[in-house]
DNA sequence: CGTCTGGTTGAGATGTTTCAACTACGGTGG
DNA sequence: CCACCGTAGTTGAAACATCTCAACCAGACG
């Protein structure tokens, strides 16, 4: 038995160009957990006793201040990666948005792997790198962009996304509640609604059934992403 | 001759926990150099050729947008590490805030030797994880915190950094200008202006010679960092 | 059929920005 | 040696983007 090697998602995990070999070692530490809609996977501050890796589904990352305020500093959707911590814990709480499904390793048995892979810490090094350029384009955004730049720049993300992950990148799935994309944005609900209804009004998208989100003018979309 | 063996900054850089046979052969590979103030390392978008370590000195990343925009995405100092790229091309801009000396490893060399010393590997990736856990606190400064929460968790980061470095942490040491501070927090040099003097009228720091900032209520930066 | 939640819209409040003037300082050249 | 200039920082007043508070709407669900 080798379930990772029929894994379907592998090429876009942490687990992707291990050999067979390699994936029934991994394997056999795994555990999968199917998770429904708003399920907290751990909080901010929790022993960091586990890495995830999201097979299917929306999870979403944040931080909160002592007075409530909300920070999501990352949706994760096929292929990422969760559950890296600095001493010994989360700093930051992991909730699902849509049902998901994730493998769970356990930081102690995928760490003594790591030793012996040297592939699979390659791998997971290179994957934290492009988090890392993810979170710098990120602070321009939060600390340099106007509202509608901001969904701009948000709905072009999700779409390159989709599009990466070989699905159609128009029109845009768009799961996540206007609460979440505000805390994503550094917005309000109010603000995000206002200014999905302004592109509405100009004409560069329209908002279909299903949470789906129909990018009408592309080139302007990128345009006002950065600004132009 | 093993300059690495005497480097007096090592156990806060990615050389740390190398023995000394491994040393020799990084010092073989490395160039060190000393730069001043204001001077670019590299651009975004230039070939990511190499990976720097900051030995002295303090560096500033930055992104630009097309209208010259700009956020600045990190301030390094002492043993922090630049250059990690995606696609083979830096994402952004490094230039030297003061005078810096850096050890500059060519990636070539450096990807080879890394295959060669997992341990090296490993440090790097814990670092890239360090830096990752501060990008997202920073994403929390940035979209959910005010102008006076901004500034004192500014100095109370460069505080903490100081004292982990085992320097003074206060008064604390700000080399930066009003500009770079206020893009590193997405706000104008005005309001950088206004919320010092406001903090200096309350009199909870008061500026001094030579870039200093004397927190004399600790506690109070403290609260007023997390909102409280 | 009422209730609840998520989303939209409106009007006024507000924190930060913008634009502008002014000061302090350090270097430079006459 | 000092007038001059340029840069960095500070302060003020007005403008503005976004937030806050509030009402309203639509669909989901018991």
């Amino acid at each position: 038995m080798n379930p990772c090697g029929a894994c379907p998602v592998r090429s876009l995990t942490v687990c992707a160009a291990l050999d067979p070999e390699e994936l029934r070692r991994l394997a056999d530490i795994l555990q999968t957990s199917r998770v429904e809609a708003g399920q907290t996977l751990f909080s901010e501050g929790d022993a960091a006793d586990a890495l995830y890796n999201v097979t299917a589904g929306t999870v979403k990352l944040y931080k909160l201040l002592p007075d409530g305020r909300r920070q999501i500093t990352g949706f994760l959707v096929t292929g990422d990666f969760l559950g890296l911590a600095v001493n010994d814990s989360y700093a930051y709480t992991a909730e699902t948005v849509t049902a998901a499904t994730l493998c769970r390793f356990p930081r102690k048995k995928i760490d003594a792997l790591m030793d012996e892979f040297p592939k699979m810490q390659r791998r997971l090094f290179s994957m934290a790198s492009n988090e890392l350029a993810a979170a710098q384009d990120q602070m321009l955004l939060l600390g340099r962009k106007t509202a509608k730049e901001k969904i701009c720049s948000f709905l072009l993300m999700l779409s390159q996304r989709a599009a990466r992950r070989g699905h159609k990148e128009n029109p845009v799935y768009v799961p996540m509640s206007r609460a979440d994309i505000a805390d994503y944005l550094g917005l309000t609900t109010e603000t995000v609604s206002r200014t999905f209804t302004q592109l509405k009004t100009a004409g560069t998208i329209s908002l279909q059934e299903g949470n789906k989100v129909l990018i009408s003018d592309m080139d302007a979309i990128y345009d006002m992403a950065e600004g132009c």
